[in-house]
DNA sequence: AATTTATGCAACAGATTAGTTGCGTAAATT
DNA sequence: AATTTACGCAACTAATCTGTTGCATAAATT
């Protein structure tokens, strides 16, 4: 079901995704030409980035007439940003034990 | 600023990276070899992976003799984490309040 | 009905990435 | 002293990524 994290990364590993997901998080959604407004990129260009991150399932989309609204999935962004703190918070504690131990 | 981020989640943007990552945290610090074992690729290769996670602060090396340890930095693993889901949260508030302002 | 707007699709070029092989060197082991 | 181990550097290939241009289509506007 859910990518697999390494995907959800490598599609917030772009300076152009990572600006667009900013501002579908402050300005909600908006239609595809709205988003590539000053991004410096072409329209299609930018279609492929919204595409990579549809497919990560951090944006969805629907058609409203002949435009497009791209929204930000949060819960999507969240579960990201949940399993890197998760994770940090964990092996801190591991490697906190473990250095001590070797302390000693 | 939080310009650059992007490049902290291009590096955890591949499956090796992250798996390198992820075994530094469970196990602490690594020699290079040790790294390599069970990741289906030549060390050369490896070493290009550590370099990038190193590029962008996540591990730091030291010399011991012949070999090199790798840590993981978890204070720049911690922000990377930090900085997503502060971003997360805080618009979600703001898309809920969005979403209660048009259904008025 | 004609035009403009918002989009999709496909072909292409250039840059970057991920991986390999081969060779050299310095540290540790025998 | 010879060998083995752990590494760096460089050249090279194949694949993927980022962006372009050009053309087609369908919805909205005039």
């Amino acid at each position: 079901m859910s990518a697999l994290k390494h995907e959800i990364y490598q599609a917030l590993g772009d300076p152009a995704r990572l600006t667009m997901v900013e501002r579908l998080g402050e300005h909600g959604p908006m239609t595809t030409m709205h988003l590539v407004e000053g991004l410096g990129m072409t329209r299609q260009a930018a279609t492929k980035h919204l595409v990579v991150l549809e497919n990560v399932g951090l944006v969805s989309s629907t058609v409203r007439g002949r435009q497009i609204m791209r929204e930000l999935k949060l819960e999507v962004l969240d579960d990201a940003a949940g399993w890197l703190s998760t994770r940090a918070k964990a092996w801190d504690r591991k490697l906190d034990a473990l250095k001590k131990f070797v302390e000693e």
